[in-house]
DNA sequence: GTGGGTGTTTAGAATGATTCAAAACCTCAA
DNA sequence: TTGAGGTTTTGAATCATTCTAAACACCCAC
């Protein structure tokens, strides 16, 4: 089901990995596998599963250390709503994420740099962001089709 | 230590309390107030802790009840940073949350009006928000007192 | 090729915030 | 006085995540 990785993917893996003094390994190319073949920011159990499909042996416990090793090496973003599993994004464009009440899905929305630039002017002098994050919370409208891929 | 409610911060709690027919109790006075006394942001058990003081027998299940009813009600805000202990917020007015990575502490930073609707414009059409959640990390530099209260 | 050394994976146990269940309690109105 | 309904309390259950320790795999020096 899920595709391995092309030379491109292969080598920005490697190349990340290699950052943080680490090695690419069957296991994490499985598991950035799955999460570039499907970028629904599916959670640590649905990567899981999905993973297991083309490596059966994957246990849980390597599936939470790969996205730890990714999220450490700025290859993967964590994605938290509320106090909901957390889920995984391979989309390293600065956006925001939607969460669809309805369906449970969450969605990508395009951050244009003013907007971050905007944002950050708000803060009072001495405080020095290292990150943003916004999140929406809505429900999503007929307009057909939003799959995220 | 934590002061008793004022005339006006009961009747907003009456009334808030009021539309999801429901009442005022002490302990959801005294829950209240604690939140109304140090606006840092506690986590639920430090909103227990605080509690206790002035209510000794007050138990953990009903901080975490009555803090729900509030959320439900409108008159306080959950506060989520990745996957740490829900805080709670009594500021009612829009705005962002900046995480201290040093300290842990979570400051205000008010939103113009503006910034939110810059942000619903990025929605695709389609899309109906119901809540905008922004939150920053980082770190504080000298500028001496960012007290939060 | 053999024996370590090092980092990785695995299975299962532990953790900890939050939720749930059921009994005790309160308040108010009949 | 009784009883219904909502609230609080205690303790147990849940469940995502983290931890632990043992098994593995790879690499290099001997
Ligand atoms: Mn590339
Ligand atoms: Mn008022
Ligand atoms: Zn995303
Ligand atoms: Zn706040």
């Amino acid at each position: 089901m899920i595709q391995n990785l092309n030379e491109h993917q292969k080598e920005d893996l490697q190349e990340a990995l290699a950052h943080g003094g680490q090695k690419v390994t069957p296991q994490r190319e499985v598991v950035y596998a799955v999460l570039l073949a499907k970028r629904d920011h599916p959670t640590v159990d649905e990567v899981f599963q999905r993973a297991r499909e083309s490596m059966p042996g994957l246990s849980l416990a390597t599936v939470y250390n790969c996205l730890e090793t990714f999220v450490g090496c700025g290859l993967v973003r964590q994605v938290n709503h509320e106090r909901e599993s957390t889920r995984y994004c391979p989309n390293l464009a600065p956006h925001a994420h939607f969460r669809d009440e309805s369906t449970g899905r969450v969605h990508d929305i395009e951050l244009p740099d003013h907007v971050l630039t905007t944002l950050r002017s708000l803060l009072p002098s001495g405080f020095e962001t290292e990150a943003i994050e916004i999140s929406f919370h809505g429900h999503t409208k007929n307009s057909r089709n939003h799959t995220s891929n």
